[in-house]
DNA sequence: AATCCATTTGAGAGCGCTCCATCAAATCAC
DNA sequence: GTGATTTGATGGAGCGCTCTCAAATGGATT
């Protein structure tokens, strides 16, 4: 069995290469009968296409990229990207592209990595899950002119496409709600405050505190790293501060502080209560159940296709931002149910 | 900025177009005064070769997928996959491949899914994390020649190249230690009996008994999903049973069944002792610390790469087995500490 | 019967790169 | 200085497909 040729199937239906290439890419263009003949030897043969020929001949691959610029044990330290790869690939499959995914191990990684994400031919367009504010790779896409959709609020708004979440007023939701419970020394561990991510969702909280006339306790205040260890630690450093109720950045950070609460000895949410951020699949199942705020994280990296893919087919393309609500889930790890 | 090729690049150098090309794949084939001339003008312009036409013209596309043919909910419910895909991208980084990742999220997107993932032209091989021990997939990459590496056990051994861990001398090392701290009534949480990883490790449960002499009560042996909601449902219903351990065939699952232990009021593990299987990051950081069975997840994901891409370079290409060892990890879980 | 238009098909020119056969220049032995 | 050998650069023929454009076909119109 050798390779198969567009050639050869014209040769073997009678026609010529252009009108095999038709049946292929667009079939009503194609009368019946020869439709038909076509159809048949193709069948037979099993014939398919050659993808890299297409692509040259084309410019268009229907391949995209994803890449995660961040070192890779956070990215699958924390259950969220795994919900977001999901989202992306789903997308992906229901619009017959290819997926190709760049994630890299060390910062000394992310150079060849970055160089091939960024290289031509192969890839249609990129989906950025940007994190840090600062990142190397937004100047190039701009230079190379490549189709991006950011994933989170990249740094220059203006020149960037993306979909994100409002995590301001997520935060504020997940803060207002402890206010509201009577909590007095509430607490946050929050992201990295070189993320965009992290910023926000701070500010969230600073932004809920503020409105009800209370003062920002540095002490009650501790950046984690969005894993479980970051939010485990952090804890631990909070408890010497008292504090009687928790909001962290991300479910995962609020596992990991569960546990430290746990192991001094107290109890969620009678001695400190949680709430969380994200709302992923374990939240629901985990002891207590984690009460958080919901971002429609699957649907956010759907998304995030569909608009590469809209921006892919109407160049020029003026750059599109989305942003969607959140929610907040009440379940047992604030209290609300049991105070 | 319009597309530069290889053939302007040359002209700005005055060189041929196949000395730009030796620079880029063969420098050392290029004398130097010729190469730096060429050097020069790459780097001034950033150009960048057309991978489509790269990949044409070699016949290589230094890409590979990688599918997981299982629903998608299964293959993030456990972050076994997350490793794995970790030390495939890896090593995919190492050698300077690039990924391709298939997930399908439903039966129905399998097929063209699946015709996406054997379709010629762009992949150079794949890499399949098997499951299910009867798959349409197999047939299919024999059949149009697709150079392809296994994760795990693959029905047909003799056709297919595979990178697999010793599953069940894994449990069997697992339940034999269980047997060893004098526990009577060790019950099983197994994985899905169309899998070869469910079964191999129940297989080695079976051994580890009998071995012993005792007889197989099949009241004690439930089947799961891999996942933390199957665990859970497995050990509620094993609860009545009265087992005094579990081993469950995968960490995941022994989450969710020490749950359903401790909401049954009973302690993980002075009631009931339990075993896991993956040893994942999680388990050591859980509560108690989870005695399980290390088996080498990201080097698996590694090996099955740089199998891949031996195969690759070194055609004809007998099929390859590797099968990797595992290692009894002894925490809290199992009651080896305290007892 | 002649003209026009719509619909299909075919021919051929790329897409941007690799690779091989070829050729020119440089090196060496004698 | 000559011929033999080595080294390095070149030109051109693909790789397998798409796509434009012109030609052919077959009514419909006048």
């Amino acid at each position: 069995m050798k390779k198969l040729t567009l050639e050869e199937v014209a040769k073997l239906a009678g026609v010529s290469r252009a009108t095999v290439s038709r049946v292929i890419n667009n079939p009503a263009s194609v009368s019946p009968d020869f439709r038909s003949r076509v159809q048949k030897v193709i069948d037979e043969t099993g014939y398919r296409p050659n993808l890299a020929a297409r692509t040259l001949a084309s410019r268009r691959s229907q391949t995209i990229g994803l890449i995660i610029p961040s070192v890779t044990q956070s990215v699958f330290g924390d259950p969220y990207f795994a919900v977001l790869i999901e989202g992306i690939s789903r997308a992906c499959n229901l619009h017959d592209f290819t997926l190709a995914l760049f994630l890299f191990h060390s910062e000394d990684e992310s150079h060849r990595v970055y160089e091939r994400a960024l290289s031509t031919g192969l890839l249609d367009g990129l989906i950025v899950a940007a994190d840090k504010i600062i990142d190397p790779l937004i100047p190039q896409l701009i230079a190379r002119q490549i189709l991006a959709v950011y994933v989170g609020r990249p740094p220059d708004v203006s020149q960037t496409s993306y979909v994100d979440v409002d995590n301001i007023s997520g935060s504020f939701l997940a803060v207002s709600h402890l206010l509201r419970l009577g909590y007095q020394r509430i607490a946050t561990i929050s992201g990295p405050q070189d993320s965009a991510v992290g910023i926000d969702r701070r500010a969230g909280y600073v932004k809920a505190l503020k409105q009800r006339g209370r003062e920002i306790d540095e002490s009650l205040v501790v950046e984690g790293d969005f894993c479980r260890d970051g939010g485990y630690t952090a804890m631990r450093q909070l408890l010497s501060q008292e504090p009687d109720a928790v909001f962290a950045a991300s479910d995962t950070m609020a596992f990991g502080a569960i546990q430290a609460i746990r192991e001094a000895g107290l109890k969620v949410p009678d001695d400190i209560a949680i709430v969380g951020f994200d709302d992923l699949p374990l939240a629901a199942q985990c002891d207590p159940p984690l009460t958080t705020i919901r971002q429609p994280v699957r649907r956010n990296g759907m998304l995030a296709v569909e608009t590469l893919i809209e921006m892919l087919e109407t160049a020029p393309h003026p750059p599109r931002h989305i942003v969607l609500p959140t929610e907040l889930i009440i379940r047992s790890s604030c209290g609300a149910l049991t105070r």
